[in-house]
DNA sequence: AAATATGACAACCGCGATTTC
DNA sequence: CGAAATCGCGGTTGTCATATT
């Protein structure tokens, strides 16, 4: 028996979502948490497959998403872990709470992997490339360098070693100890011009005079964000500057629509309007398993915690050493 | 100025893993 | 317990914007 089809029912809509249903999940989401993603279509009236919201919502939604305007320690922090782990996004965005996976992936595919062809054929002409747009990126030069061939032995060790700290990671977001890792998400100036996608914020901004309000009320208004998105000037580098961000957006949507009863509310006992930490701890959670409500016995898990810390730090400098390769 | 190529990124697809019934 | 449904991941594509010819 095949799989039964996911996407491909009749009645299902695909392609890009549109402001209205976004404002459809995220009310949802703000109501009953992120989740139980089977029952989304068909509680909220969303003419989309499950796995459609999930990703829409994990991948731009969800606030505490950091787009676009990669930092040059981000960016050597991806390098350095795509050669330790290869193409496990996942992973490597378990480094970078903020970016999502398939930003880190985007970007390992726009920008990074021509980065270091280049300054691999700088280094020592291969004769073998001039890769087509879209054609040589699956296995075939796969990760740009020889993660999967040079690094065998001690691979699994590392990968290893990510695991834990994937673990670990999840595990502070759940016990919330991780306020010093997970800075909160700066607003990046939005400076990229409308497009289809990211007009999506302006858009929803017009639909919900609510949010527009509250807005006001806050010191980075939507509205100045919508300035500075028709003005985009020239010298901002292509795509330095992103899209108007959404998760901007919905973090004013979430925290000034707070009603009581609702989803977040349960969980940030602390005040809400001075950080989003409260949700964006909750939302890094989104897809773990339901964090124990009562708190385990922390001294041994707190030690172990924190002593990730320095595990980090020497994970840092092991690939920084490694990926020396690069430049 | 129009046509074409390239860049960027949101979204889709297929598949293995996991959960649910 | 086993089949079906769902989740989550990584590869890939679609589409719009921008650069180049």
């Amino acid at each position: 028996m095949g799989r039964p089809p996911c996407c491909d029912k009749i009645g299902v809509k695909k392609g890009p979502w549109t402001p209205e249903e976004d404002i459809t999940l995220v009310s949802y989401i703000q109501q009953n948490g992120p989740g139980n993603w089977r029952s989304v279509p068909t509680n909220t009236g969303l003419l989309r497959c499950s796995k459609s919201c999930r990703l829409r919502w994990t991948n731009y939604l969800r606030p505490g998403i950091k787009r676009g305007n990669f930092t040059e320690q981000e960016e050597k922090m991806i390098i350095h872990l795509q050669a330790l782990l290869g193409n496990r996004w996942a992973a490597i965005a378990s480094y970078l709470p903020q970016r999502t996976d398939n930003d880190i992936k985007n970007y390992w595919n726009t920008h990074l992997k021509k980065k270091l062809d280049r300054l691999q054929d700088n280094s020592d002409q291969d004769n073998h490339h001039h890769h087509h747009r879209r054609q040589g990126n699956s296995k075939g030069c796969q990760s740009s360098s020889s993660s999967e061939t040079t690094i065998s032995k001690g691979q699994w060790e590392r990968r290893l070693q990510t695991d834990i700290h994937m673990a670990k990671q999840a595990l502070c977001e759940a016990l919330s100890l991780d306020n010093k890792t997970i800075n909160l998400p700066e607003i990046p100036p939005s400076n990229r011009s409308t497009t289809a996608y990211a007009s999506s914020a302006e858009n929803i901004a017009r639909l919900l005079p609510n949010w527009m309000d509250s807005c006001k009320k806050s010191p980075q208004t939507s509205s100045e964000s919508m300035e500075t998105t028709q003005t985009r000037s020239p010298l901002i580098n292509n795509k330095q500057f992103q899209s108007p961000d959404p998760s901007e957006g919905y973090n004013n949507l979430i925290h000034n629509n707070q009603t009581n009863n609702n989803y977040y509310s349960n969980y940030s006992n602390s005040d809400v309007s001075q950080s989003v930490s409260p949700a964006t701890s909750v939302f890094q959670d989104e897809s773990k398993p339901k964090v124990e409500d009562q708190m385990p016995p922390l001294s041994f898990l707190e030690k172990w915690l924190f002593d990730d810390v320095s595990a980090q730090g020497d994970l840092m400098s092991m690939s920084l050493e490694e990926s020396d390769n690069f430049f």
